[in-house]
Order: C-alpha cells, then structure tokens, then sequence
DNA sequence: TTGAAAGCGCTACCAC
DNA sequence: GTGGTAGCGCTTTCAA
C-alpha cells in the first residue's frame, strides 16, 4: 500500500507560496485583490500539494449556517416511486449547486426520527420527508430554528408546514368507479396499514366509492396491512379459496399490484379478474392483460417539491403551501375482465 | 409566519445552566466526569433551547478528519439496477452509523468528476463509484490523501482500486451461448456505447460466443450507443425492416431489454423472436412469453462493496481487492422461439 | 495589494 | 468533578 500524505491546509499552500493564510483564501475563492503573479504562486502550490477546499471549515467559519446540501427521505430508494421522485429531487437540487443526502424510511417512525436527527445534525439547508410517523410536531423546533421542511407524498400531522401530496382518495374513487361501471360488485381491496395516510386514503376511496354506488362494503373483501409482494400475494389467494370469491380487484399500491399479479396468474385468472392499481409500472402496458393502473406524476411531485424548497432557501417566508396533483386512471386492458 | 429562533450553541446551553461550554461538552457527549445534579441542569437547558449538536464544528475540532458520510455515485438513482445497488449500500452504512450522499452520473464524465470534487470538499469518509469515466487516474490524490475508493460494477482504470464487477463477458457468452443452442444463427446485439466498459464486455462475451460456435458476426445485427427504450426500440424495429432480419436478440441493458419488448409487441412477433436480456426486471416473470434473463445479485453486489468499504475505514491496508461475481442465466419463455 | 488578528462551534489537554 | 485555554481550517474584519 502506498504512503498516505495527509491533506494539505491552506497555511500549507501559504508557506509553500511565501504568503499569508488570508491570500491563498483569496485565491482559492476566486476573490479580486490578488496581483496575478501572486496568484499563480498560489495556484501553482495549490496543484503541487493538492490541496482540497474543506467545505465544513469553510462553512463554519462563513457563519451563514449553510451546507449546501438537503436531506431527501423516502420510503425505499429501491422502490420504483421512491427512487423516480428521488432522482425528480437530485436534478432540481443539482441545479441549485445542492447535495442530497438520501435515507430510506422503510415505514418505521423510530428510524424517521433518527435520520432527521441525524440530518439536523449535519446542519443541511433543507428537508423532504415521505413520513413514516403519523404526527411531525416533532418537526417543531427544527422549523423554528429556520430549516425548511417539505413533506411529499403524505401531508404532515401536527405541524404547519408545506405540502405536496397526490389526490389519492380520488384517484382510488376514480379507480373503482371505473370497475363498478363494468359491474363489478364485489371488489376486493389490498392495500397497506391505515396508519399510513396514503393507503388509509385509499381505502376511503375505495369504501367512499361503493357507497356511492350503493352497494354495500363487505369487509371481507378488505385486506390491509400489506407491505410486500408475498403478502399481497397470498392475500388474494385467500380470498379466491373464499366461498364468495372477489371478481374484480383494486390494489392499493405497486408492490401489491405485482403481488395480485402473480396470483391472478398462478390461478390462471388474469383474465377472468378485473384488476385496477395505484402506481403504474413501465412494464404494465407490456402484461397480459395490459394493467389498468391509477398513475401519478412523480417527475411533477419531485418538481413542486424542490420548487418550493427552494423558495424556501430563497427567503420565501409565505404561509404554507399545500400543492395537491391529481392522479390519472390509465386504462388498460386488466378491467376489462366480465363479471 | 412564525419567529425564527436561531440555533442554540453550546455557550447558550452553558449560560442557561449556569456551567462552562467543557460541561456541556461532556454532558452532550455522554462522557462521565460530571455530577448528577449539574448533568440534569444541562440536560434542561439542552431541551428548553432545542439545542441541536453541530456535527460538523465536532469533527473539525475532534481533527479525526471523519464525518461518516460515504458518497455513492451510481449510474441512475432511479434506474432498477442502481437503485437497488443503493439500497443495498444504504443498508450496510446505517449498520456502521454513516450518512449517504447520493448522486446520479448518467453515464456524464464531467458530472462524475464534479460530483467527485464536491463529495471531497465535504470530506466524505468513502466513495463509491459506478464509474462514467474511461479513466479515473485524476482520484490518484484523493486516494493518497486517505480516501478509500471502491469501484462498483465497473473496473477502473489508471488506478489502484478496489472493485466489485460481475463477469459480463460470461454473463454475455452464457446467453449468446444458449440461443445458438437453440439453433440461432442470426442473432441481434442491442447495447449501449463501446466506451461504457459493461456495455461493451458484453458486446465482446457476444462476439466470443459466435466466433467459439463457428458462427460468422454480421455487423449490420449489432446496434451500439443505445441509451433508453426509445432508442432500443426504434433500433430493433429498424432490423426486422431489413431484408434478412434477427430470429433472435441479445439485449445487453435492462432499459434496452424493454425497448426491445415493445418493438416486438408492436409487431406481434414476441413468440417468433428470441430473446434474452442482460439484467432481470421484476415483472419478466409475468410477461407472456416471460422474459429469460442474465440476471446479477445486486444485493451480493451491494454487500460486498461495502464490506469492503467498511475494511478499509477500519484501517485495512492491504492491496486492493477485485471481487468478480458471476450472473446466472434465467431460463424463461422468450428464448424458447423457434428459429 | 497584502497580512495579522479574531473567532465560527466545538473538543483535547491540562489545571484546579 | 469542573473549568480555562488552545486550536481544528477557514473567512471576516481592519490595518498596513
């Protein structure tokens, strides 16, 4: 293993180049006030050392409190939504000469807090949260110490802070519409913990929808607390071992679509099920049946998202917004399965 | 909107107990040396102040030159691949307490290196790297300042360095391999740019898989610099306008794979063309015909990198390693088309 | 144009 | 047990 030569500081360089700390801070932040020949001194023992501004150092001292970097929280950055609105977040945050520091939640409340500790301690200029907890007004003393907080995917519970959400009771409503109007009548709904805001809305949707139509919720057609695709899966196989098995299906979020598909299949009724799914999947138009799916625009939900971030690091001080996209229903062919 | 309050510091919390900053210090840091009754007034102060620990003013003073946070520049955050390769490093550097800052390269040698510069000036404790660049020789100071470096999926080149790859060549071979066996003599090659190191192993595991059969190469079934589905897909429907068009086609990308899916449903030719693809898609499986792919444990791949990681910030000196895992060819429908 | 001194928020070291 | 002093690497005065 080769020898480590430990970073050079600025009074490294100044020693090098014959000047004072104050001129190589001069020229490594391209401030005027420098003779040039100074200057390529400086520069030259800059390379010769290779010397690295420290960031922290820097910051600090500044006293502007400013990292340049924002904490993004997701729920998995594997997953499909998670990563795209992640990846929606990086290139807004690229153009504003910020970082990313990205954690993923897994729904746990404790694992929120410790990363939003965690961020809070590395100072970042700024906050996205897809929460796990149900109630942020831990979230207080942070937003009164100046750092802003944008909470997407799932509006935020005690705390007045900003907001960029998806409609997702109409979205779920428009959903099972949809299947109601082919005449389906018992629909099964699969759908995560209602203790997730999101699928509790969902489910809403859902029942929100049937009573519309009048036509009475059966409660065992509802399974929820679903997390992953072996349990959404196994779910509605249990419900076709039923005596009065569901004809048509509406899951409630994407792994739960894929669960449902592999069962559908497995039973050889993808096409004797209707199916309809939150979230659409790049290869769903590619299945058959091709999925009807309810679809939201993550690039638009990471774009609302960072534009008021950075609003926020701008000095907006405006009350909090609320910014609600409304999701779309895709149709394809999955819905289209008879009674 | 509300007052903003600016963030307490240690000498506030120090005042408000009416103890010295060193006090706090200790009490902060959980070190012992100081009574019950003083710990518990500070302990007051901390909570009535919102006193939050300044991370980086810590680091700088402790002169440990750490500040647990790894950096992970992959190819796409949002990309299938990556963002698992992430997760998975996410997972392994919460276990070791580190922050992750993330960052898509797409593919961008000078977003690679500004993302490098800027991951340096904030001192990360590790880099991981999905490499854009052809050469990473410019990381030669960072490494000798202490950095360790591992790159993943890609080999570097012009440096020293650790690294975790698959066998692409072979992983390539492999599914050449099995549609020559299949009595394939025509067989497309979709990929992306020669200069992405993966993209063109695979290119060559093609070429070396005909050329070991006897079969001679037609340059016109190879299409190279494909980036996204689009272009995959108008590639492919480019070649069965041809006048002696593929009966088979090895795609060696997952996007690629897709576009490749949708010019074949667009021709209805799905069941009469063979395919394998380079990397596993979650809903292959449900796809008619399911899609028979060389498939990588990003997991074991992620899990890897960072135990090596891990090494190396404990001290391990030792030269650098290179992890080479092996694919596993999925066998599935798409590849059962006759000839 | 250049530099010396002070200090950002915190901790190591050594007094008391 | 507790506190003062010095200083991490840097930038801000302000003086020369």
């Amino acid at each position: 293993m080769q020898q480590i030569r430990p970073r050079a500081t600025m009074r490294d360089v100044a020693a090098l180049a014959g000047v004072s700390l104050k001129t190589v801070s001069r020229v490594v932040n391209d401030e005027a006030g420098v003779g040039d020949a100074v200057r390529a001194r400086v520069r030259a023992a800059v390379v010769q050392l290779d010397y690295r501004h420290h960031q922290a150092a820097s910051d600090l001292r500044r006293g502007t409190g400013r990292t340049r970097a924002v904490g993004v929280l997701v729920q998995d950055v594997a997953n499909d939504f998670s990563s795209r609105l992640l990846r929606s977040l990086e290139d807004a945050a690229r153009e504003h000469g910020l970082a990313v520091l990205a954690g993923s939640l897994d729904e746990d409340p404790d694992r929120e807090r410790a990363l939003v500790a965690d961020m809070v301690a590395r100072r970042v200029d700024g906050l996205v949260i897809m929460a796990a907890t149900s109630m942020q007004d831990y979230l207080q003393p942070e937003q009164r110490a100046g750092l802003p907080i944008v909470f997407v995917d799932r509006e935020p519970a005690g705390i007045a802070a900003d907001s960029v959400t998806v409609d997702n009771r109409g979205g779920a409503r428009a959903a099972v519409d949809h299947l109601l109007e082919r005449g389906h009548r018992r629909i099964a709904f699969l759908g995560d913990l209602p203790s997730i805001v999101t699928a509790n809305e969902r489910h809403l949707g859902y029942l929100e929808s049937l009573q519309a139509a009048g036509v009475p919720a059966d409660p065992s057609l509802a399974v929820l607390g679903l997390h992953d695709e072996d349990q959404a899966q196994r779910a509605l196989e249990s419900l076709f071992a039923s005596r009065t098995p569901p004809t048509a299906v509406f899951t409630a979020r994407n792994v739960i679509t894929v669960g449902a598909l592999r069962a559908l299949r497995a039973r050889g009724a993808s096409w004797r099920t209707a199916l309809v799914g939150f979230d659409d999947l790049p290869l769903f138009e590619l299945l058959d049946p091709s999925v009807t799916a309810v679809r939201q625009d993550v690039a638009a939900l990471g774009r609302a998202t960072a534009q008021i971030l950075v609003d926020r690091l701008a000095g907006d001080a405006s009350p909090p917004r609320r910014v609600v996209l409304h999701p779309e229903l895709v149709f394809r062919a999955s819905s289209n399965a008879p009674v």
